[in-house]
DNA sequence: ATTATAGTTCGAAAAAATCGAACTACAGAG
DNA sequence: CTCTGTAGTTCGATTTTTTCGAACTATAAT
């Protein structure tokens, strides 16, 4: 298995982050890591997507430098990286995360 | 020619929005019409992306609701539909447009 | 009428998402 | 230490989405 790799700060695109964020599933994912912490996987996929494509989906989250990835035993906890992601473009995650509670249709 | 609708403002959903504003190409397109105001089609592409992808670009903005579309003479003067955002996702538009003067590389 | 410009629509080719199956990695039980 | 279970990844195939060029529609101007 080949080491989980975070970008750096500066490396962080908006047009990435938008693009990862686009996506219901991940944006409900990221909703609850917001909501109640650092998340293992499987806790935030829901069982409508396949663990395949849940695994896409975080790699995606990560790539793109919203979440952290740590290997802890045999889980890997994800957290957001709300500080790097505010100090590069202020606001945009707070808004997002604000908006979808607000935005129903992508609600489980 | 099929008319050009918008959605409405219910109808907008946070999802779409962001995987609407998640390509490089529309995030300038949106970006060009927030610091020029009104634009048509043309003069938002540059010439990396055929009239064809172009004409696909402004679609997907105006079906996630984030421009309106309207026909003048030969032409399609495009604007945001800032308010209207504003009022369904408060301050997410405002984030964005921020957020991409300060990230660099999507710049032209 | 003719020519030009702005943009759309269509069909094909290229790229990305999704899935199930097979795999790796670790933890705990026996 | 081996066996079993759980968490997640990787692989190959299928489906969906993007992209393009070519042909088309619509309006304007000559």
């Amino acid at each position: 298995m080949r080491p989980i790799s975070h970008p750096d700060t500066s490396q962080i695109t908006l047009a990435e982050v938008l693009y990862a964020l686009g996506d219901p599933v991940r944006l409900k994912i990221v909703k609850t890591i917001a909501q109640k912490g650092e998340q293992a996987c499987r806790s935030c996929g829901g069982d409508a997507v396949a663990k395949s494509t849940l695994s896409h989906h975080f790699k995606i989250l990560r790539e793109a430098g919203i979440i952290h990835t740590e290997k802890v035993g045999t889980q890997h906890l994800n957290s957001l990286r709300t500080d790097e992601l505010d100090s590069r473009f202020p606001g945009v995650l707070a808004a997002v995360l604000a908006a979808a509670d607000v935005d129903i249709c992508e609600d489980e």
